[in-house]
DNA sequence: GCAATTGCTGACCAGCTGTACAGTACACTG
DNA sequence: CAGTGTACTGTACAGCTGGTCAGCAATTGC
């Protein structure tokens, strides 16, 4: 080894700046001497310790994932909290984690069905113990609501340029608009039924055609 | 020309080929062959249509994004049921928007912007009219509301395989989804304020440090 | 000691990339 | 008719791609 720790194992050091550069710019889009020469290794190296560039590809999915699920434990994943620490995870692995999410990489897809799954267990014993509202389809509503709080993974970007805050994955942002997604699923945005009666309508005029 | 009117101009054809392929795979991820050979043309066309591959990109994206906006006008903005159209938009155009976004085009980002402010005045005048609860950060709750809409299209594959529905792009999956969404919009999904008020102990105690 | 293993490199390769360009076919205009 | 412009093609090219391989240096196991 060059110096007493070398700050991180080469291994890690390749794997970390894959991350960075496949969330910033897509897997696609980062050659594997940039990731090396990121990780101020060969490129050479890289094929080494990962075989092919869809190795390396599959080592950082599987290690985001690892991230994701072993953070706070599993059990963590059934209260809000879970959910929100994972929204809190470090920059890079956010837009990592987005990125897999729309290029349907099979350990995201697994992972939002665990959550899906998760999600909907823990609302079905919110409502029997009163604290969530019943819904018509909570399969679907479980989905919906994983789906929303994934949304910033994607969207934080133009979320905190809107905001005018200055770095998308503060914390501060993340508070800012956390905020009004829980005051939404508490309270709701309509005080009314209109746009629900709206949809209906939109429903009704579907099965008749 | 080689038939009556053959199909489509070969410009048009080699967009929507475009369209197609860098939303299902990312631009970097599509070579300039792959859009002209889908397309039924030499690659070298496409240069001379459009330059560069960077310009065929610009295209796609002022040609989505024009889509949005010209769609059914621009006061439709204003109301739910513009941005369900928009949601409603065509498959390859909706897996090119999610990416568009999440790679940050600049065509993309002032969409977002657009979508928000007509979202945020659109708010204010619901709370005027009592139709809209009132918020307390009217300018996150726009911004949530619309991350919110737009989510589906980045995460629309797993919301749609998790429904077990087969068709990602369906109108149906997209009634069923978003049925449950105008639900958590219109009733919340927590019936008292303990999410809240955890919420606020969070922000308390971040500012005590 | 010495052999085996492991981390790591530079040189090399075939193939694909975006781009340039000369040239063809065809439709206009004068 | 020549002249001009436009849609379109095939070929060519420099550069970069992912991947292979022989070999060096240090560590490990005996």
């Amino acid at each position: 080894m060059r110096s007493d720790k070398d700050d991180l194992k080469a291994r890690a050091r390749i794997r970390n700046a894959a991350l960075e550069l496949f969330g910033a710019e897509g897997v696609a889009g980062v050659s594997l001497r940039a990731v090396a020469t990121r990780a101020g290794v060969s490129h050479a190296l890289v094929l080494h310790h990962f075989g092919s560039k869809e190795g390396l590809r599959k080592e950082c999915d599987a290690y985001v994932v690892s991230l994701v699920r072993g953070g706070p434990g599993v059990e963590a994943l059934e209260d809000t909290t879970g959910l929100a620490a994972m929204l809190e995870a470090a920059g890079p692995v956010r837009r990592y984690l987005g990125r897999a999410f729309l290029d349907g990489a099979p350990e995201a897809a697994a992972l939002y069905d665990e959550i899906v799954d998760a999600t909907e267990r823990w609302l079905e014993q919110g409502v029997a113990e009163g604290w969530a509202r019943p819904g018509e389809d909570p399969r679907a509503r479980a989905a919906i609501y994983v789906t929303w709080l994934l949304a910033p993974l994607a969207f934080g970007e133009h979320l905190s340029r809107v905001l005018g805050l200055p770095d998308p994955h503060d914390l501060d942002a993340t508070l800012r608009y956390s905020r009004a997604g829980v005051e939404i699923l508490t309270r709701g945005v309509f005080a009314d039924d209109r746009v629900l009666t709206a949809w209906e309508a939109v429903r009704k005029e579907r099965r008749a055609r």
